[in-house]
DNA sequence: CTAAAATACCTAGAACCAAAAAGTAAATAT
DNA sequence: ATATTTACTTTTTGGTTCTAGGTATTTTAG
């Protein structure tokens, strides 16, 4: 079933997670509860979503990870590298251009011919 | 080949299509100009994405197409019906909660514990 | 007059990425 | 004791944009 690609979503997960981890280290599970907490509800990622893009992202670079013990529990706690705030910087860019975009052409009232 | 989906990008060409046809019946390869120049060349959809999009739109219910002769020319016009309108205005509503949330994002410092 | 550029439409293929759904296992609360 | 929460993992799916072509007509330029 997998209702896919909701509108707008595309490179958010990436933007977020970027975001959050350039501010300071968090495990997966956290940046489930973070993401809801600092977006108010309005955006919602489940773990199916984060832990593939936190992979990918280590993969890509833009991340490290370190497991760390906390009490009895092992975590993974992520944190950007270098090349993670340059990914990051890029799609914020990406962002506005397109945030910016969409605005204008809100307010274009475009005249025929 | 195909570097696809941009970041930010999905739905995006629904939401132009469906803002500008709401203004006035417009067709494909004029369509392809005016994003052009409403989002002061911030985006520029081709018309492999324009004409897919269009027929999508179309059979989905919310555009109707005429076709016109315009001098020696042919061309096809798309305007928005009922379905359009309310599918334009659910998609708005769709990028201003995604928008803000990601405003909220920026924002928030998320202090540890 | 001819060649090039712009107009107008169309299609195929693929890659990408978020989402759902499920499962494992340990710790904590009831 | 058992149910819930924590924490991580994988697999599959499918929607949507994008690139890259192609056709044909009309207009502009040399």
């Amino acid at each position: 079933m997998a209702r896919t690609n909701p509108p707008f979503m595309t490179g958010v997960p990436e933007l977020l997670l970027l975001r959050l981890l350039s501010q300071r280290e968090m495990y997966g599970y956290e940046l489930v509860r973070q993401i809801q907490l600092v977006t108010g509800e309005a955006i919602k990622l489940g773990e199916g979503v984060i832990y593939p893009s936190l992979y990918a992202l280590e993969k890509a670079g833009a991340l490290k990870a370190r497991r760390r013990k906390v009490g009895a529990r092992e975590r993974v706690y992520y944190s950007t590298t270098a090349k993670g705030r340059k990914r990051l910087a890029a799609l914020e860019s990406d962002w506005e251009r397109i945030r910016d975009a969409i605005s204008l052409s809100g307010e274009a009232r475009v005249d025929p011919a």
